[in-house]
DNA sequence: GTCCCTTTGAAGCGG
DNA sequence: CCGCTTCAAAGGGAC
């Protein structure tokens, strides 16, 4: 895994890594791989998009598009997990040929391009945490560590803000830039640069995308979540600028773990008593990338479920060129650099519980889950050391297990070889019995078809039928070399023979 | 009012 | 070390 390029020496960011799947030299398995997928959008968009909202011919706007088909994968993939197999759903003009082959990987607008307006790191990046009204450059402006970082004081005493507010430090930390403001110590003073007030900071989208965002910090702007309860209203650190870190206490949220950092420091005399705060997680590459691009997916999409928003940014996030999200992972190792300055005693730790998550609950329910991978490959009778099942590669759960049977069908050992394998790549036996439509859609996701330079070590077949008729289309991907247990991937074959009509 | 969904990445924890 | 869990954001939807 290649490491981002001056990160080095920072240990914090090491975890930072770019998704092997980026590999360059994929745009041709990214075109193919596209080039059936693309054709679904006339039929798909009215039922996903609100066209009056986009206000023009979606194909005179790629971003548009590009939207649309998202939603239509999204879409697709949720009614073919609701349909029964045997059903068979026509999908005339489904697979027709799209005047955006490049989908998604070639129609990226204009803020994933680079040498654009928007994809310098001092351009995009940084709009990241705008819509609470944070430093358009960067979420961590908010940071302040002044209730910590005055000599022998509490270091998360208040400070007198009306020495703060205004207060030019030019020290900085050399590892960041202008907004961070760091002195050499690292536990310095953050301050804001005021200049970014007036940026124009999200660029209107080709199809009227709304300006969600203030562009200015208002007397009057109310914070939702960076909010630094120790001092000033709510939302308001003693530089009067909201902490993005620290948000006041719901009330159901468990604040013990608080304690720990800011319990011994004096409550400020105010006339209502505070809600203790909570310090949040600093986010990760892919949350400042949601938080900067979900609002433009809403506008381009018309979509309102953050659930889909999220499986479409998820999906935009594997499409970005590894530059661009190495500006993403860049700047959510500066974030997390400063939240581990600004609050040393914090950990992760503190706000477990908090969620209620009900993950173990429902595992506990479902006996016989099979979604982890010790489970899948205990089903297969796999090697529990040696032996990958392909799905259960995923992290998290075997969703493919999960969603129906079959999906689990194809694990290869660790020795790159398959298990019970298919005799050529394009043996269909081991394929993934389509259901009544199986389109790509199923299987678009950044789990399903690796990237160029993903190692999948594992078989899959993905058929697609396409028509009633013998328009098939075939997709494989095979190991195809075996290294320290993984296996290489290519792209075997990718052919159609798709129905004009 | 609370929780779920959905995504990726980071971190913590247990074996 | 590996696998798993939880949380981070977001807001509509379900209950």
């Amino acid at each position: 895994m290649p490491q981002l390029s001056g990160a080095g020496g920072d240990d914090l960011g090491a975890t930072d890594e770019l998704i092997s799947f980026k590999d360059e030299g994929d745009q041709e398995e990214k075109t193919r791989e596209n080039a059936f997928t693309e054709g679904d959008l006339a039929d798909l968009k009215s039922s996903l998009v609100n066209e009056s909202e986009i206000g023009q011919n979606p194909a005179a706007d790629p971003e548009a598009i590009r939207c649309v088909q998202d939603a239509a994968r999204l879409y697709q993939q949720k009614q073919a997990d609701r349909m029964d197999d045997g059903i068979k759903i026509q999908d005339s003009g489904m697979y027709r040929g799209s005047a955006y082959p490049g989908y998604p990987f070639l129609m990226l607008s204009e803020s994933y391009l680079p040498n654009t307006s928007v994809s310098s790191l001092s351009n995009k990046v940084p709009v990241v945490q705008p819509s609470h009204g944070v430093h358009p450059l960067t979420p961590l402006i908010p940071y302040s560590n002044e209730h910590f970082s005055h000599g022998s004081h509490s270091p998360h005493a208040p400070a007198d803000i009306s020495q703060k507010q205004g207060v030019h430090r030019p020290s900085q930390s050399p590892d960041m830039p202008g907004f961070y403001s760091l002195p050499a110590n690292g536990v310095g003073q953050i301050t804001p640069s005021m200049g970014w007030q007036s940026q124009p900071v999200y660029p209107l989208s080709p199809c009227g995308f709304r300006q969600p965002y203030p562009t200015a910090l208002s007397a009057g702007a109310t914070y939702s979540r960076f909010t630094h309860p120790l001092m000033l209203s709510p939302g308001m650190h003693t530089t009067g600028i909201p902490h993005p870190a620290i948000v006041p206490h719901s009330g159901k949220q468990d604040m013990d773990h608080y304690n720990r950092t800011m319990k011994q420091q004096p409550e400020p005399k105010r006339e209502k008593e505070p809600k203790k705060p909570t310090i949040k997680k600093p986010l990760n590459a892919f949350m400042l990338y949601m938080k900067e691009m979900r609002a433009k997916v809403i506008a381009e999409c018309t979509l309102k479920e953050s659930a889909a928003i999220n499986q479409i940014l998820g999906r935009r996030w594997h499409a970005l060129s590894r530059e661009e999200q190495a500006k993403y992972y860049e700047l959510a190792r500066k974030e997390r650099q400063l939240h581990m300055q600004l609050y040393p005693g914090w950990s992760a730790r503190d706000n477990y519980g908090k969620k209620k998550r009900r993950t173990r609950e429902k595992q506990q329910d479902s006996s016989s889950d099979p979604g982890s991978p010790k489970k899948c490959r205990a089903r297969f009778g796999l090697n529990q050391q040696t032996d990958w099942c392909g799905p259960c590669r995923r992290k998290k759960k075997c969703i493919r297990y999960l969603q129906g049977e079959g999906r689990c069908s194809s694990p290869v050992s660790s020795d790159g070889s398959a298990i019970d394998s298919p005799s050529s790549p394009l043996d269909t036996r081991h394929c993934i019995p389509p259901p009544s439509a199986f389109t790509h859609s199923q299987f678009a996701g950044p789990h399903d078809i690796p990237g160029p330079g993903e190692t999948h070590p594992f078989f899959v077949s993905i058929h697609i039928k396409t028509t009633t008729d013998s328009s098939e289309l075939f997709t494989s991907y095979s190991p195809t070399s075996q290294s320290s247990g993984a296996a290489g991937t290519s792209l075997l074959a990718g052919s159609a023979t798709l129905r004009g009509t």
